[in-house]
This record gives structure tokens, C-alpha cells and sequence, in this order.
DNA sequence: TAAATAGTGTCTCTGAGACAATATGCA
DNA sequence: TGCATATTGTCTCAGAGACACTATTTA
């Protein structure tokens, strides 16, 4: 069937939803915003947050929507990262899921949201099966991520309003799994094009010469792009 | 609402669509296959091709089924591009569209396929206005593909079975509206790792020492890549 | 032979990674 | 002072781009 050739009486009905990949640095891990379901099915199933489509509101901005009422924070990078829509992937009935992914900074806690459901952060390395579909969708959030620190500057999404280089090799190291070496990275990063805004001076956690705080730039893209261990 | 608190009772329906967007070279230009509409609403304008997701139909699926209804071809890469879901982008009813992409040889010529609309290649370059939101879905199709021949061998998607040097590079010269030094081409996609399988030889069209024809590697991603004129 | 295209070799520059050296805080 | 972390500098190597040069075909 061509596109658009078509009347209102034979399209078939869905139900589209919104479903919410949120990864944060928290503890030393990367973790992921995740709901405990109060109802079958997967009753008691660690899921991602998420919930329908309204009919007169955009995907996107469902999405949006979502997030303010997960986590009471607004204004966080959030890009869509697939739509997930195996006939049976939720048993009940037919739903087509967009799902999206947002990077934020160690908020808080979870707000509990508009929702009874508890909500928490959970390591990634540590979260079991997940209802529906989500694990995959969770997979393929993080991966998104890890793949975006390379050639934007999403990694500053992860820290606070004002940060150190430090803390920002600590994302990386994290988010990516591997150590860099302090040097190299703060030689790249304070190089880079648009990326540190710099701004006065930090504390010295435990000893040690203070850290220069900065700010995010505005950059688009990560240039020259920070790339993890390749073919080399 | 939190993901997966619902019943059937309660879900807005949504129509489920699916548009392509498949690109080729073809006549030194950047191509894509366009339909022509027979019907209101964009009557006559040019559309993306593309249609319902059937009810037991996987989304993937629906947009594999289309393109073989569409090209007559099979075993195209294929991948999701994004999903277009502002609430009035259909005038009739409220359509949820998950477009893709696809990349693909100079083929014969478009099959009219199941349908009596009229479907052609056009150049990008020349492309007006499209029906729907159908000229944003291409400008993010042909940047994604264009982004794609950095860091994947999809370049070769757009030749033959078997094909030169020259001609991989005709394809980046003409997707990326850039011209490339030959001999620096040649050196890096001959190094890069598991793009070209060496065969026999080639023609030699108007004179000059015929090239060698290679076949697709199996590399899934471009290393070292081929990147665009960047920072510099 | 001339023209044309294919393919190789060389040089230079940039950036990555290893790591020495210096700077500046706290106990 | 001693220790810890921050920041700068230096060295080496790989790969990109410029481009001279060789190879192999047709006219």
C-alpha cells in the first residue's frame, strides 16, 4: 500500500505509548530510572517509566511530559532512541512503543511521582529481567549513550551545573567501563572546541590541588571527538 | 501515568504507519523514491512511499513488506530512522508514523508495485515540498545516510555487486556533495578492515588502466573512517 | 606515442597515548 | 614536609591530506 492512499475505516487501531530510558551517574555506576509495576501483568517487574500518548499531544512532547512527572526535572537532554513494535509485546493489546533517552545529573531521588509505583535508580550493571520489552529497550539506551559521549558533549549532561574535569572523566570512565589517563583527558577536554566554559575554583575533597570548575559551552558536537579503545 | 498501568478501556487509538525512505545514486545525483499521490488530501504532490502496519504485523516488518512492495527488491539494509507523530500531521485522523531508511543499488526502475500512483526517482536536490511532514522525514533520511558513510561500509550499498574504486568514491563524492582525492581514497578504503573482497578485473570506459572490482566486505562498522572535511 | 585512469610512495601535520615534570592545595 | 590531585609539557606513533610518480590500458 502507498502512503496516504488510504480512509479511516481501514486502518487497524494501536495504542502508542512513550517509554523512557533516564541514565544518571550516581555511586560510581551508571544507573537507570526504573518503576516497580503494582499490576499484571509482570506484576512486581522493575520497568521503564513511560505512559500513553494523549490524543492530541506529540509523540515528542509526550515524552517530555513523562519525564517532568518521573523526575520533577525539566529542561534534560532527551532524543528519541527507537520505536519497539513487535505485535506481542504487550500481552493485552496491541501497543507500539517510542522510546527515548534522557542523561541527567544525580538528581535527588526519584519524585514518586504523579504515580503510587516506587521508583528508584538501579546500577545497570545490576538490573535483572525487566517487563515487556524493556530490557532490550534499556540495552539499546545505554548503548546510545555510551556511543554518544564520543562525538558530542552529552557527558557534561551527567554532571551538576558547575564541575570539574575530574568529574567528568569519572562519567567516562564509568559510562564506558575503562580508566583514562588524567592528563591525556584534560588536555582533550579543555581543547576542545566549545565544550568547558571555565569559571572560578573547587574543593579539594580529601588533599590535593583544587580543580578548575567549569561550566557546560553550548558546542553541538564533540570536536575532536573523544573515541574509546577501536581497532588499534 | 507509569508504563504499563493501564487497561485496554482507556488508550486513545492511534493509526500506525510506516514511511521509506530509499535512496540511491543514480545519473551523478543522490536519488530517492518518490510517489506521486492520486488522491486528497496532497493530491498530486510527491510523497514518501509507505503504508499501514498491518494488525499482527511487526513495525520492522511492515517497512520490509513496503520496500519489497515498493522496489521489487529484497535484502536491503534497513533501519529506523525516527518516528513522526506531532498530532495534525495527517489533516484526516491522528497517524503515528515510524519512518527508515534504506539505501539501494541503481535499480532498474521503480516496479509501480500494487499500487496505480505513479513512483519515480528524483534527484534530493530537486525535491519540493511533500506531502505531509514527508520533505522533514527526507532532510533527517539523507543527513542520516550522509553521517552513515563516515563510520559504516554502507557506501557500497549504493553500488552494484561488484564495482570499482572509482566508483565507491563517485558515491561518497556525490552523497557527500564533496570532491576526493583519488589516490587518498583509494589507500583508505583498500586499508580499511573487511570493506572490499578483491574478485578479477574491470572495464576501462573511455581508456586508462582498468580497476580492480571488489565485492562487499563483511566489516559491520568503517575503521579507520572516512570522515567528512570536519573541524579543520 | 599521447591521453586517461589506476594504484603506490613520500612528506608533513595533527592528534592520541605514554609518561615526566611542575603546581597547589591539605594533614 | 609529605601526600594527593591538578595541570602542563614532551615524545612517539598512526593516520589524513597533498602530491610526485609508476602502471596499464585505449586511441
Amino acid at each position: 500500500m502507498l502512503g496516504g492512499v488510504y480512509s479511516p475505516s481501514d486502518f487497524p487501531p494501536f495504542a502508542v505509548t512513550v517509554d523512557l530510558v533516564v541514565l544518571t551517574v550516581r555511586d560510581e555506576a551508571l544507573c537507570a530510572l526504573l518503576i516497580r509495576r503494582g499490576e499484571a501483568p509482570f506484576r512486581g517487574r522493575w520497568a521503564l517509566p513511560g505512559g500513553f500518548v494523549q490524543v492530541d499531544e506529540a509523540v515528542d512532547a509526550a515524552a517530555v511530559r513523562e519525564l517532568g512527572e518521573e523526575t520533577g526535572v525539566s529542561g534534560l537532554h532527551l532524543e528519541q532512541l527507537g520505536t519497539y513494535g513487535e505485535p506481542r509485546r504487550d500481552p493485552r493489546m496491541r501497543v507500539v512503543s517510542v522510546a527515548y533517552l534522557a542523561l541527567a545529573a544525580d538528581l535527588p531521588v526519584p519524585v514518586a511521582g504523579t504515580d503510587a509505583a516506587a521508583a528508584s535508580w538501579v546500577p545497570v550493571a545490576e538490573v535483572g529481567a525487566l517487563a515487556f520489552d524493556h530490557s532490550r529497550i534499556l540495552a539499546d539506551g545505554v548503548e546510545r549513550a555510551r556511543a554518544k559521549l564520543e562525538y558530542t558533549p552529552l557527558g557534561a549532561e551527567f554532571c551538576g551545573p558547575e564541575f570539574t574535569v575530574a568529574e567528568l572523566r569519572r562519567v567516562y570512565e564509568i559510562v564506558w567501563g575503562v580508566s583514562l589517563d588524567p592528563r591525556n583527558f584534560h588536555r582533550k577536554v579543555t581543547g576542545a572546541e566549545g565544550l568547558l566554559v571555565p569559571t572560578g575554583r573547587s574543593s579539594s575533597r580529601d588533599g590535593g590541588r583544587p580543580a578548575a570548575l567549569y561550566r557546560r559551552g553550548d558546542a553541538g558536537v564533540l570536536y575532536p571527538p573523544l573515541v574509546r579503545a577501536s581497532g588499534s
